[in-house]
DNA sequence: CTGGGTGCAAAGTATTTGCATGAAC
DNA sequence: GTTCATGCAAATACTTTGCACCCAG
């Protein structure tokens, strides 16, 4: 479990139901985009508006603690920030996984290869995941 | 220079100005969003409309001959298709730079890892490129 | 109390669709 | 001649904004 107050305070948000839901669900499925977070918040909350959850993930997104996933041919999925970690998108179920890769080896390849200085390393990986194999 | 006309008939798509001028500037300029492609040819052809953009990158994108690529926190670009490879993006300028890495070392420590099988892996660097240094 | 969050409605922006006309083959 | 692309306008989807009201601190 998390603390979502917690959490939520110290990144200056006030403590709000929505907000703690919206944590609480990032934090229990991983990865949600736009879409799901909101079907999944209106069972909780029936009157709940797109606009709070579009307002509230941008503030979250601007703080730093939530941080947006582009996957290709797929929407945005929205994850609580932690350690630099890659994805593992499933093409048939969907379904996201977080697996830590050095990227490092990387990141040295390119500064053999040019003169462009790195400073952060997105991946993902696209393929069938083991429960649709 | 590229033969526009040939890779379209390639592809089974009808050969017309738009298509040539759209498959042109992408040739010429490696990587571009809509807007910009628009505003591109807008200038050969004033009555262009978005539209026929958007059908056309779509169509082309679904025969596999253009590729789109999802930036973090940038709209999405797109290019011809090539070998893969991946994409240096510079947080200064925002230019788009590809290069050619080695991913199967990565590729094999999810093997190892996991039992997801992999069948792509897009990788996005930013930085700072160059001539923003 | 005060500031900021919520929900609603409206405005913006992005993308797709339907259709009449015209161009490609 | 037939098929399909184009451009326009309208429709749809996605996201942001303004504002009155209300809750967290």
């Amino acid at each position: 479990m998390i603390n979502s107050s917690i959490l939520l305070k110290e990144y200056n948000l006030k403590v709000t139901p929505q907000r703690v839901a919206i944590v609480d669900e990032l934090y229990s499925n991983g990865h949600m985009n736009i879409d799901e977070l909101y079907k999944k918040l209106l069972e909780k909350f029936p009157s709940i508006s797109l606009a709070t959850i579009y307002k509230n993930i941008n503030a979250m997104v601007e703080k730093v603690f939530l941080n947006e996933v582009k996957i290709p041919e797929a929407k945005s999925v929205y994850e609580l920030s932690k350690e630099e970690h890659s994805h593992l998108v499933c093409s048939s179920c969907g379904k996201i996984e977080d697996i830590i890769i050095e990227t490092s080896l990387l990141e040295d390849s390119i500064k053999n290869q040019s003169s462009f200085q790195v400073k952060s390393t997105d991946v993902v990986f696209k393929g069938i995941c083991k429960s649709c194999q």
